[in-house]
RNA sequence: GGGCGCAUAACUCAGUUGGUUCAGAGUGGCUGCCUUACAAGCAGCAAGUCGGAGGUUCGAGUCCUUCUGUGCCCA
């Protein structure tokens, strides 16, 4: 049978997910057998696959195949989320793009219908992309945050926590982006230095005095302020403190305060209040009873409360250079000073964030906190890595109050009712219901009014944030609050969430909020943090950079395999990935060297036995050798399982198949050429190929289900993907060693190869020094011929003799001679030895200093102290050989 | 300003509760090979006073203090 030199994935990939999807391996019922769940972190349902994606599944997908194969009832539930504004700013530019509509000229019913639309034909395609990536979903189970169920729940959430005083209408002041027009909560506004001016203004005194110079980088509110104020401990100003200064332009008379939140050193000293437009001039307005003047729109336009009729309906950046103008002309412009000061844009729209006072709901968060809080100091919930129990805690003690309305169309739309007769303010009737219907009745019980029907209601406009809905993630997609003693009860808590650490607050301290408040229970055992992916500069991976290479032709390029090899090989939890195609290369190239084992092995003849006793012992010794060494393998890579060390596990993986068994094993009992290979040895090697596609398949599931296939016929559901994990037997440790011994001699006499320029494949004749230890070493059956064949030697024995015109080098506590047919340049060969023996001596005194430390010998537990008496002994028999040789030189 | 990390080979990173023959891998570099599975490969080699200083300990890359550099979170 002709195969091709090169794997090729894309052959294979689809082939295999079709054939898994069939066998129905990814469909998770309840049975008696032990659960392991994980939920995915839904993308938006707008998303497509990008690397943070691609990093974050193939994790929850590793796990998750590796469950499978330990036998248990493994469950991946996927998923969108209706990312409520990022979602509705698409629909709006595609209605406005494709169908000429604007949001204003359609109802609210209408804009929901053609939204639908949309998401049916645009929303999931992420799902889609992700079978190529070889997840092992239960599809049955796809869940989106606004099914008619869900939506249920979060409506049903909302009036729980309503009833429980936990949820609160209030005015307060939020961040508001002006052009989504809508609240957005702290989490959802960016930070960032950028360069702005501090403009010193003059406000003069209401008797005609100087007045004062404040410093303020937002010019255009300054017709809203109601005082300035000063640090009580600031000497420039304590005359003035109750004094009257006039606002510039339109003259409006405000005091002059003292409080303690100026800050002496910065700008002036002094500082104009403006309450309606800053939380912390709201504070100082709030502690000395100041009015508040609003005048800025919903837009970010001036509105008539500025009092100066040719600002009103500017935008507020456009009265921003207009003050400047005005100001001078007014002479209360002293001077404009640039600075770098932190400014925060909305997440979604990078619009500059207004503060701004508004009528909002809340979730106090008080009462929430706790449980989850408590739940990760004391490790209930685990951490991996445990650092982000820091973030985690440093937030929850910060708690604030969680703003959940938000002014949008799309998402689930808040259960509350007022009456059309009383005008929106904090002080009207609120009647919170699950249907219209109900809130009448509440509204007539409360307002002793019968006679009052539907059309006097009206439901408040909003919707609830997007986190308000997928907080409730891993309880709702197992219909955990219509059925809580359903399948919710089977799978939930789930055993781990996979999710990149941006989200810590967002989502995953609020899903262990909503697991407490409304189960009593945790959401998962444990939180797996990825890294951000970013490229090799460093730098986040975005759109606008355009370095963020795309996910489906990594694919096409390198195999799905191939790409999460590179992902993986790079992925310590939490750390992150600087990405690069040559990352992906290094998988590709391994599914390659997979490939062509197979082809090597699949390649062989077969006979019934050995050619000859030598063969048969050394092929015996390789198969001992190689099973033992799995053991050792397997169980640190169970160990890596258990503490999620993906990474450390695949490159212990990877080294072992390419090391171990590709450049060792299979070269150990490799035939000569159109030779045959005894049956005996053939059907091992297949088993232990076998057995390493198992333990490789949850990181690369699809060239290991190839080559199990290929390995030998199987019969209907021998799959792969299907097999049981291995366990751990026990392993003889004496022989692993004494063929890694063997291995190191094998690597010597290459290495003198090489710089004697000696072809690979002339045969050399090899002389061990007589010693106990050199005859207790080849004492091991098969090791000599194991060294001959991979040594390439026509020769091996024992000898009391040192060859003429020989090369030497010491492997353990061996000496080992090479005969070579040319002159030995002593000179060179002395100052090598020399070189040696001046090493082993320091190391001799070293090992010594700690021997002869009573303290040590006491304190350090027998064990460490025996492998000290063991070096000790190595490196006097080490000494000795080399002592020797340099005396038979004559150095 | 407050808090949390990180600093190990040229680069990117591992290094578990302090203790195997004086720190590992991949990439890159160097030497030699188109050897009959694989040049997307093979064999071999070199490269680190584990950021600086001090301390605890019989023993420190690992724990403590401090300094320097750097990143992040919050304000």
């Amino acid at each position: 049978m002709e195969i091709s030199t090169r794997y090729n994935p894309s052959e294979t990939e689809e082939r295999w997910y079709a054939h898994w999807e069939n066998r129905g391996y990814f469909r998770s019922v309840p049975d008696e057998r032990e659960p392991f769940t994980i939920v995915i972190p839904p993308p938006n349902v707008t998303g497509v696959l990008h690397m943070g994606h691609m990093l974050n599944n193939t994790i929850q997908d590793i796990l998750i195949r590796k469950a499978r194969l330990d036998g248990k009832n493994a469950c991946w539930v996927p998923g969108t989320d209706h990312a409520s504004i990022a979602t509705e700013a698409k629909v709006v530019r595609w209605l406005r793009e494709e169908k000429n509509l604007r949001k204003a000229d359609i109802t609210r019913d209408e804009f929901m219908e053609y939204a639908y639309q949309w998401k049916d034909k645009y929303g999931g395609i992420i799902l889609k992309q992700l079978r190529k990536l070889g997840a092992s979903c239960d599809w049955d189970r796809t869940a989106f945050t606004m099914d008619p169920g869900y939506y249920q729940d979060v409506i049903r959430v909302f009036l729980d926590l309503y009833h429980k005083g936990k949820l609160y209408r209030g005015l307060r002041m939020v961040n508001w982006d002006p052009e989504a027009k809508t609240v957005l909560s702290n989490e959802e506004v960016l930070y960032k230095e950028e360069n702005a001016q501090l403009y010193h203004i003059q406000y003069k005194g209401a008797d005609g005095s100087k007045g004062v110079v404040i410093a303020t980088q937002r010019p255009e509110t300054i017709f809203a302020d109601v005082a300035i104020a000063v640090n009580p401990k600031d000497p420039r100003y304590t005359s003035l403190v109750g004094k009257m200064v006039l606002i510039p332009i339109i003259n409006r008379e405000i005091p002059v305060i003292a409080d303690d939140y100026v800050d002496i050193d910065f700008g002036t000293g002094a500082l104009k209040i403006t309450p309606a437009h800053d939380p912390n001039d709201y504070e100082v307005g709030q502690r000395h009873n100041l009015p508040i003047i609003d005048t800025i729109n919903d837009d970010g336009s001036i509105n008539e409360a500025c009092a100066y009729e040719p600002l009103v309906g500017l935008d507020r950046f456009e009265a921003r250079k207009r003050m400047k103008a005005l100001l001078e002309d007014s002479g209360n412009l002293v001077k404009i000073e640039d600075y770098q000061t932190n400014i925060g844009r909305s997440e979604r729209t990078s619009a500059v964030v207004e503060p701004k006072l508004s009528l909002q709901w809340f979730v106090d968060m008080s009462s929430l906190r706790d449980p989850a809080l408590n739940a990760v100091n004391e490790e209930v919930v685990r951490f991996f890595p445990p650092s982000f129990q820091n973030l985690y805690r440093d937030w929850m003690e910060n708690l604030r109050d969680w703003c959940i309305s938000r002014q949008l169309w799309w998402g689930q739309r808040i259960p509350a009712w007022y009456l059309k007769s009383e005008p929106l303010s904090k002080e009207t009737h609120v009647f919170v219901a699950e249907s219209a219907e109900e809130a009448l009745e509440k509204a007539k019980a409360e307002t002793g009014n019968n006679s009052l029907t539907l059309n006097d209601l009206r439901q408040d406009e909003d919707v609830l944030d997007t986190w308000a809905s997928s907080w409730l993630w891993p309880i709702s997609v197992f219909n955990g609050f219509e059925d809580p003693e359903g399948e919710f009860k089977y799978y939930y808590p789930t055993n781990v969430l996979v999710t990149g650490w941006d989200i810590i607050f967002f989502w995953v301290a609020r899903m262990i909020m909503a697991g407490f408040e409304f189960k009593g229970e945790k959401p998962f055992q444990a939180v797996y943090f990825t890294g951000m992916v970013r490229d090799s500069q460093r730098r986040k991976m975005s759109k606008s950079l355009g370095n963020s290479p795309d996910a489906l032709k990594l694919i096409e390029s390198f195999g799905a395999d191939g790409v999460r090899y590179g992902l993986m090989s790079s992925a310590a939890a939490g750390g992150d990935i600087l990405f690069e195609d040559k990352l992906c290369e290094n998988g590709r190239n391994f599914c390659n060297k997979l490939w062509n084992a197979l082809r090597l092995v699949k390649g062989w003849s077969v006979t019934e036995s050995a050619e000859n006793e030598e063969t048969a012992i050394k092929n015996k010794l390789a198969i001992s050798w190689f099973r033992d060494k799995s053991q050792q393998v397997l169980s640190s890579i169970n160990h890596d399982f258990s503490q999620y060390r993906l990474s450390e596990a695949l490159l212990t993986l990877y080294t072992f198949i390419w090391d171990d068994f590709c450049s060792w094993y299979l070269e150990m009992i490799k035939p000569g050429y159109e030779q045959p290979i005894d049956r005996e040895t053939y059907e091992a090697t297949l088993d232990i190929f076998g057995e390493l596609m198992i333990t490789l398949h949850p990181f690369m599931p699809f060239v290991t289900e190839e080559i199990w296939h290929n390995l030998k016929t199987r019969s209907e559901g021998d799959d792969c993907c299907a097999q049981k994990w291995l366990s751990v037997k026990k392993s003889d440790t004496t022989m692993i060693a004494n063929v890694e011994k063997a291995k190191e001699v094998i690597s010597k006499v290459r290495d003198l190869r090489n710089q004697n320029q000696i072809k690979p494949k002339e045969p050399l004749e090899l002389y061990v020094q007589d010693s106990a230890s050199a005859n207790s070493l080849f004492e091991q059956q098969g090791l000599k011929e194991l060294v001959m064949k991979l040594a390439v030697l026509k020769g091996l024995s024992i000898s009391k003799e040192e060859p003429e015109n020989a090369k030497s080098f010491i492997s353990g506590t061996e000496k080992y001679y090479v005969a070579l047919n040319q002159e030995i340049d002593v000179a060179a060969e002395c100052e090598k030895l020399q070189k040696e023996l001046d090493y082993q001596k320091g190391f001799l005194k070293s090992v010594q200093g700690k021997l002869s430390n009573e303290r040590f010998v006491a304190g350090a537990p027998a064990q460490v102290v025996d492998n000290e008496r063991k070096k000790l002994a190595d490196a006097q028999a080490r000494i000795a050989i080399l002592e020797e040789s340099i005396s038979k030189l004559g150095c």
